[in-house]
DNA sequence: ACCTGAACACCGTTCAAGT
DNA sequence: ACCTGAACACCGTTCAAGT
């Protein structure tokens, strides 16, 4: 067998990365690591993305966040009784109301960034004019002029929404990240806190629920407003 | 002069790191870069921070959400015509509704995230109980419970106020990032996204008075929901 | 206690060379 | 076109040593 044509793609190497990502975190992933996981020397990743670490991090981040491979996958892995070569269908047209378009979409993005916590730091840093991310854009907008609002609400709107379920995602990283254990414990200067804590353990915290409660309250908001601002 | 006792505190340190990252970004923020801007070696850092760069980023965050002294250095700003030596009093108790003071956490909370925009990926990874971060949720907690929130509600009110603040802060440093000369520009595959740019420029956009709307749908949303979930 | 200076085990990336 | 291998300029961190 030949050292060369080792089968490298750009898919392989994201794939691969995001295996490192997940399983050692992200400060783990290293060009020469990345190499030896694809067998291969680090040097030829570079053929892939000339421009080096920066433009692999973009590529990861609009793996994760490609909201059709996630659908596809989602929908593959349903109609696994269905095993006829054709390649999948254009997607179907989304007929349901506003409200609900945007809770499945939020559901999903959310379940995206959870699954790779460890790439939280880079999707920071996401390109808002990527194609996934002005397709998301175009869903907000359409659902949200459904709604009712109007002009620059509608960009409002779709930015909160966007905000939020990015935040929420950080939040809950945070919430069960493992404890300091030097962290000084809520004492005397913070009744509320502990006295909610009393009845409700941050371990015990049913993180979708809270969720979709703070999602609820978000779209009643938005949508509640007048159309301008 | 003597080599040794060059003067080195953790508030030196934080503060010259912070000046790096804000000037230089957070990948340049090196520990040999860091002694180099103190006049020190760089392995003298290590003597104020034993656990090296992860302990420095931790005190960095620390820093930047630091309410506290954001609040005393605007009050001393205020009060520069008032020279005496005395220390800053014990700060008054806000006795404000408790949308006003939620609405001026959240302005100050953003406008220091803001600031070093280039930590901003430090501040993912904030640890939920530290003492600055369990004063914010006090402040949250108690104004949710005067807006007539119980139990689980309150908390869950805190954490999407939270998720907001934070995410809307990362929307608008990725809005006004630099633009990739090769992004695709929206299309007719966007239609809405199209039209409501064609009134409204992406530049264009009031980044404060869109944080201040949905922060508003927000607060309206959390508060007028029922009690319970 | 506080800082220095050399050393170690890594990095990302460039570049010429191979097939 | 696709990959190798050596090399360069860095990193974070350890450790013994200085004062």
């Amino acid at each position: 067998m030949s050292r060369n044509n080792a089968g490298l793609s750009t898919e392989r190497i994201v794939t691969e990365a995001l295996h490192i990502i997940d399983g050692l975190g992200l400060g783990k992933l290293t060009m020469r690591r990345l190499g030896d996981a694809l067998q291969v020397e680090a040097m030829a990743i570079y053929h892939h993305f000339p421009l080096g670490k920066e433009q692999l991090f973009d590529a990861i981040v609009e793996f994760i966040t490609d909201a059709d491979r996630i659908r596809a996958e989602a929908a593959a892995a349903d109609a696994d009784a269905e095993p006829d070569g054709t390649e999948p269908d254009e997607p179907a047209p989304d007929n349901r109301p506003w409200d609900q378009r945007l809770r499945s979409w939020a559901a999903d993005y959310r379940t995206a960034l959870l699954r790779h916590s460890g790439a939280l730091t880079l999707i920071i840093n996401r390109r808002p004019d990527t194609e996934p991310a002005l397709r998301a854009l175009e869903l907000h907008c359409a659902a949200f002029e459904e709604a009712g609002l109007r002009g620059a609400a509608v960009l409002d709107a779709a930015a909160a929404l966007d905000s939020y379920v990015t935040g929420a995602v950080i939040h809950q990283v945070r919430a069960t990240s493992i404890a300091t254990p030097d962290a000084p414990r809520p004492d005397g200067r913070f009744p509320h806190v502990v006295a909610l804590r009393a009845a409700q353990s941050p371990d015990a915290v049913d993180h979708d629920a809270r969720f979709g409660a703070g999602l609820d309250a978000l779209l009643a908001g938005v949508t509640a407003a007048p159309g301008h601002r």
